[in-house]
DNA sequence: AATTTGACTTGCAAAATGCAAGTTATTTGA
DNA sequence: TCAAATAACTTGCATTTTGCAAGTCAAATT
């Protein structure tokens, strides 16, 4: 069970939720992982600008908490491989949502500049049970690469 | 357009929605706002024991960002009342899903001890849309009491 | 008129975050 | 093969954010 403090801060679903996920950077380097397929340190947050103290920290939170699981990189024997548990792929609703409110109404001008083409966008919109098993099962399927 | 700060970090929708809504208090605030139909200082997030500073700091930017608007209380010329704009009601999406993954993942044994009845956590996951229409409703008709 | 209450401030300590510069264990290239 | 490069962290320190307790001030209550 993922809790972000060892006394959940009340008994509500979403303040205990947001003891893990509400801070500056959780939910953005889930957003690398969970949509954007990354799988490993050097390749997450880079673009944001996340300091490397600060992002071992949120991927040692979130593989504590069982959203991520840590795996050695049969590819090279420095990097690990941090691939999402079901618990972290139930999470790409939630990423689907403020990805659907930044995009209405955040400052992001057009919609293509951002981590996606356009078209995801309007798909989150009108097809968004679709586009969530879609993005599932990318992830699932990034995890035996 | 609401934005955290003056320059947001990225271009990803996500990145920015989380740029003013990724800390521990905002969605917390916005649940007692746009879920538990509370609109005046003293009831927003008091039994989770935020600072009143915090709550003080919240309040403006959601209000400066456009997520809720400050109106006098027409009952009590001490208070003021924080009343969801469209902007804001379309946040509720989000929280439903934070709270569908929260009592799902998070050491809240039972749904029933949090803010919602059990019920709300079943809509939740089978009839989310019209679980959806209704808080919006709710949250629309408490504006004019 | 005196007291209480709602909505904040203010001051200060503690925690979280950012930045730059290490450290260690692979892996790569000459 | 062996020095240089790289991945994934640590560490130290400055800045920012947050929490806590107490104080202010105007409006409402008694």
């Amino acid at each position: 069970m993922p809790t972000g403090k060892d006394t959940p801060r009340s008994n509500c679903p979403i303040a205990c939720a947001l003891d893990l996920l509400g801070d500056r950077w959780t939910l953005v380097v889930l957003r690398d992982v969970l949509l954007a397929q990354r799988r490993v340190f050097s390749e997450i947050a880079v673009e944001e600008g996340i300091a490397t103290n600060t992002l071992t920290d949120r991927l040692e939170r979130l593989t504590e908490a069982g959203v991520l699981e840590r795996r050695p990189d049969p590819r090279d024997g420095r990097s690990r491989r941090y691939i999402p548990t079901e618990c972290g792929l139930d999470l790409i609703p939630v990423l689907v949502d403020l990805m659907v409110w930044g995009s209405k109404y955040t400052s992001v001008t057009a919609p293509e500049s951002g981590t996606a083409p356009a078209e995801i966008f309007d798909r989150a919109v009108n097809d968004r049970d679709a586009l969530i098993a879609e993005f599932i099962k990318q992830a699932r399927d990034s995890d035996s690469e």
